[in-house]
RNA sequence: GGGCCCGUGGGUUAGCUUGGCAUACUUGUGGCUUCGGGAGCCAUAGACUCCGGUUCAAAUCCGGGCGGGCCCA
């Protein structure tokens, strides 16, 4: 008899709203829509997150700082597009204790326009580029849409990365850097991406052009980052200079890099199951858990044994946990299973005459008697292939479902990713979206030739432009 | 932006039409007993979203706030 239950993984919507606090992420109950408290497991999956994405920033180069909360409406309107894009999402604090303020103030929704002014003071020369910094701060944004734990919230606990270079070149060499810290990020997540370059109609307001980073997640894209090339959109309002070598000034160019809490949101959905999370090796704040199968009157023999057990193993560098609450087994299964953890070993006075244990994995729930001298080397190659395997079957998965589409103006079942030949006219795009009640996620990362006609407007297709649902 | 619906112990919920002691399960706590896939028994704790109105009497009827969900643009 299963209490407690979670729906079934196939429906999507209520399982992920149920498993986010069943699994002790998240608490959903604080009293502003959008703002859901961090509890200390999901805190400590986002942390590992972040420290991933911070020695990835440490290998390349960039420095970690930490930009007020506030800005001051006067530079927030500096840059015209940015404002048009982000203005009615913004909140804003228009009092001090009593008096109302002169200058409003509003709550990053993102930091350039905190960062720029201070960037115009610290650029002086050639010899100051590039400038590449980055921050792990919350930012807030006014979402008017359903909210959803992680995946559309009003707090954004966000990893923004900025940098300052002094030609267009330089930023673009930025831009492939960015590319291939994602791609060892997303291999350690276990999280399938497609990256694609957005149309000019979805791009960042204010960027020159936006990349997209997408995952498929239960049937729609989810965009889990960005990378936008600004050129000098931001460095001329912000009047960002430099002086080269000739004594002449130069605008500089600009990157931005953006990921989020999302980021977990992806690993939940992506990977969980009807049992609850299953949670990549390197984010799981317990590697394994160590369930003690008490016999009367051997209780603390058995006891004894599991805790040196985990000394052992967390000697070899393992995040270990024995389990040693009074609950039947089973209970303790259906707990941690719950919760994601990759492995978990069962030790009962069966084992101690043995000398084995009974070690379960997570992904593919099978269960194998281990000689307890060959653990800790089976244990290492285990985990390894159960990442390996995440990151592999989501991606299998992910594969599969894009489709090219002749004609999308008649077509009568969309496919989840659905790829169509487009003349790069924004008329044509924008009627296929409406078509077909999807979003244009924009063409591929690197730029396709595309043979026939554009089926909207029979001209010559250029490329390929893709399309989905979207979160 | 427009419309519809909802708010009862920590969680899930009955009761609301027709006003009168608030129901059950789960969880929590203490104990006994058990432990290789969510055991059982005993005891115990815990709720009507907030403000105002109608009434002898409001979880129930009316108005507003706050919070949440859904649909359309």
């Amino acid at each position: 008899m299963r209490l407690d239950e979670l729906p079934p993984r196939d429906d999507f919507n209520d399982w992920y709203n149920e498993i986010v606090e069943k699994a002790g992420l998240t608490d959903k109950r604080y009293p502003i829509k959008g703002m859901n408290v961090w509890t200390p497991y999901g805190w400590k999956v986002m942390l590992s997150i972040d420290s991933l994405i911070r020695n990835e920033m440490e290998r390349t180069g960039h420095d970690e700082v930490n930009f007020p909360t506030l800005i001051p409406e006067s530079e927030f309107s500096k840059e015209a597009e940015h404002i048009k894009g982000f203005g009615k999402d913004v909140y804003w604090v228009t009092h001090a204790g009593e008096n109302e303020l002169d200058v409003r103030l509003l709550l990053r929704p993102t930091s350039e326009t905190a960062m720029y002014p201070m960037f115009s003071l610290w650029i002086r020369s050639h010899s100051d580029l590039p400038l590449k910094i980055f921050q792990l701060v919350s930012t807030f944004r006014y979402e008017t849409k359903q909210t959803r734990a992680f995946i559309r919230v009003r707090e954004i606990h966000f990893f923004e990365a900025h940098t300052a270079h002094r030609d267009y070149e330089d930023a673009e060499r930025q831009i492939k850097e960015d590319l291939e810290i994602l791609d060892n990020l997303m291999r350690k997540l276990c999280i399938p991406y497609e990256v694609h370059k957005r149309p000019d109609w979805d791009k960042f307001a204010g960027a020159y052009y936006s990349l997209g980073i997408d995952t498929l997640m239960a049937g729609r894209i989810l965009q889990i980052g960005s990378i936008h090339q600004y050129r000098d959109n931001f460095s001329k309002p912000y009047d960002i200079t430099y002086e080269d070598e000739n004594g002449e000034h130069h605008h500089v160019h600009q990157t931005t890099y953006g990921m989020s809490e999302r980021l977990f949101g992806a690993i939940i959905g992506i990977h969980g199951d009807d049992h609850g999370l299953i949670l990549p090796p390197e984010l799981a704040p317990y590697q394994i858990v160590i369930v003690p199968i008490p016999k009367k009157g051997h209780q603390d023999e058995v006891y004894g044994v599991c805790n040196s057990l985990a000394d052992e193993l967390k000697a070899g560098g393992f995040r270990v946990h024995v389990d040693l609450r009074e609950l039947r087994p089973g209970n303790k299964y259906y707990h941690w299973e719950l919760r994601g953890v990759p492995v978990r070993i069962e030790l009962g006075m069966r084992d101690m005459e043995n000398a084995t244990v009974m070690v379960f994995r997570r992904d593919t729930m099978d269960k194998e008697v281990v000689k307890r001298d060959e653990l800790i080397p089976y244990i290492r190659n285990m985990l390894s292939d159960i990442e390996r395997n995440l990151y592999e079957r989501a991606k299998e998965k992910m594969k599969g479902h894009t489709a090219l589409v002749e004609n999308p103006m008649e077509i009568e079942e969309v496919p989840d990713i659905m790829k169509v030949r487009w003349c790069g006219d924004e008329e044509c795009g924008l009627k296929i979206e409406e078509r077909t009640d999807t979003s244009a996620l924009g063409t591929a990362e690197h730029e396709e030739e595309a043979e026939g006609t554009c089926p909207v407007c029979g001209k010559p297709a250029k490329t390929y432009l893709y399309f989905a649902k979207t979160y």
